[in-house]
RNA sequence: GCCGCCAUCGUCUAGGGGACUAGGACGCCGCCCUCUCACGGCGGUAACACGGGUUCGAAUCCCGUUGGCGGUACCA
């Protein structure tokens, strides 16, 4: 199979682009064909070189390579030119001064299922020549045989008065002058898909098969915008999604494996895509399910590359935490490994776990609920047991509070929470055992004092 | 307007004429575990858009309606 990613650089690549490259990547993977990346910058105006660097950067982030290219669509002009003239020549195409409200007005007159049929001009912008009967059937591998009739079709615009192509023709030819035996691509393609049909015929050119998936739709039905939060690929990253994550949960988008698992592997996505099972309805992108399944692969890390991944993610997301984590690389396994199971995404990891590496005010409700009269009596015995054990490790921790809780025949929390706001600031942290070991004794009791100084005021 | 695609729990989907009392996953609810938050375990909630056919039998096939989406650019 030979296969290829085209998008075009308008803009960030956006979740829908990136399922339709994996639904390629994977392909070429698990056929041992080859992945071809076009550049479709045939906009002059709305095509930028920051638009492909991104659009590059998040394939990269996705760890999703090409074996050819990135071929840029303008560049490949003169080839374009060749087989204008070709066809200009032998009549499948002509010049004509017709202008979008011309049609318009044509089909007024003849009726709206007759199609724009123009004129030999010798000026103006290049049409392809649509024959007047018959129909063109595109053989599509996930909805079969879509037939449009010539006569609904108009006449298309395949290049403009100046000579440079336009998509219709551009795709056309690239695709053919690439090889590429499988056309898989979104379904807003489907209706063009004709045009490309017909300049391949008149060219005399074979064809390629085509797979048209499904649209995405944000959580509302609508069409996916900024909207809807992280719509494009940087955004899923800059919110701490995994990429292995962002590849299994976009792969189910539209997909389903025969086993009916969930949590694919690449590799097992690799082994188990395949087009003809590729559903027809256009799919809602729900962040909820990204959220959990980003959980499922955070605790399938192991502490090192958890511990790195947040790393990675605070270097870019927020310089003070970053420079605080990358000081204690030990630290930073321990606070890993103690925060693992609580959270989804890598964001989620500062906000939770950010108090082990720096010291924070005391949120007012926290205080309110856990430091009133009796919580600071009880934080003060426990305090005292933290400065009496010998050994500073969580067993020791351990049974020193744990036997303050029998002692004062309290619940637990009551114990547990007025330390927590203590060293954290607020009601919710990782272990609280592994906390405060974790920070150390000098620490600890330096935040037990403050927090009580603080409560008597 | 015209052309085309699509239609199963809130969401992603399984389903290819009898195996459907419609399965799984997320979410949600409840219970258990529990130092908070999570994780984990157990249980529950919830869908074949509507109307006609075809058939002994339809979520599955056909037609229509409705709705959503796409195309209809000298955009891609």
């Amino acid at each position: 199979m030979r296969l290829r990613f085209a998008p075009s650089p308008t803009g960030a690549l956006h979740i829908g682009g990136a399922r339709t490259a994996l639904f390629n990547w994977l392909l070429a993977r698990g056929s041992g064909g080859r992945l071809v990346l076009r550049i479709e910058d045939t906009d002059r105006e709305r095509s930028t070189p920051e638009n492909v660097a991104q659009i590059i950067d998040a394939l990269n982030w996705l760890q999703i390579d090409w074996d050819e290219g990135p071929i840029m669509q303008s560049e490949r002009a003169e080839r374009h030119r060749q087989e204008l003239a070709r066809l200009l020549d032998q009549g499948h195409a002509y010049r004509s001064t017709a202008t979008a409200e011309d049609v318009k007005a044509y089909k007024a007159k003849h009726g709206a299922d007759r199609g724009f049929r123009g004129r030999q001009e010798g000026e103006g912008a290049i049409r392809l020549r649509v024959p007047d009967e018959g129909a063109t059937i595109v053989h599509d591998v996930i909805r079969g045989d879509t037939r449009f009739e010539h006569v609904h079709l108009d006449d298309p615009v395949i290049a403009r008065a100046d000579g440079s192509v336009l998509y219709n023709f551009a795709v056309a030819i690239d695709d053919l002058d690439a090889g590429i035996t499988h056309v898989v691509r979104g379904e807003d393609h489907l209706s063009n898909t004709p045009k490309q049909l017909l300049v391949l015929e008149a060219l005399g050119a074979p064809q390629p098969l085509y797979a048209h998936l499904p649209l995405l739709h944000g959580p509302d039905g609508k069409k996916l915008s900024k909207r809807h939060g992280a719509a494009s690929v940087q955004e899923l990253r800059d919110a701490g999604y995994l990429p292995a994550a962002v590849r299994n949960y976009i792969a189910l988008l539209g997909w389903g494996s025969e086993s009916d698992e969930t949590i694919l592997s690449t590799q097992e996505l690799i082994d188990q895509f395949k087009l003809e099972r590729v559903s027809r309805n256009p799919a809602r992108f729900d962040e909820t399910k990204l959220r959990w399944m980003n959980g499922v692969y955070i605790r399938a890390s192991s502490v090192e590359d958890l511990a790195s991944a947040i790393e990675d993610h605070l270097e870019l997301e927020d310089p003070d935490a970053a420079a605080a984590v990358r000081a204690d690389r030990a630290k930073l396994l321990e606070a890993a490994r103690i925060s693992q199971e609580k959270i989804q995404r890598l964001s989620d990891f500062w906000p939770l776990s950010g108090f082990l590496f720096q010291e924070r005010e005391i949120q007012e409700k926290a205080r309110a609920r856990w430091m009133g009269e009796e919580s600071v009596a009880i934080a003060t015995q426990a305090r005292a047991e933290l400065a009496d054990i010998d050994a500073f490790d969580e067993p020791s921790v351990q049974r020193a509070l744990e036997g303050l809780v029998a002692r004062l025949e309290v619940k637990p929390g009551n114990v547990y929470q007025p330390l927590r706001v203590a060293i954290s600031g607020t009601t919710t942290s990782p272990g609280i055992f592994e906390s405060i070991v974790l920070l150390g004794r000098k620490e600890t009791l330096k935040r037990i004092d403050d927090a009580l100084a603080g409560a008597a005021r």
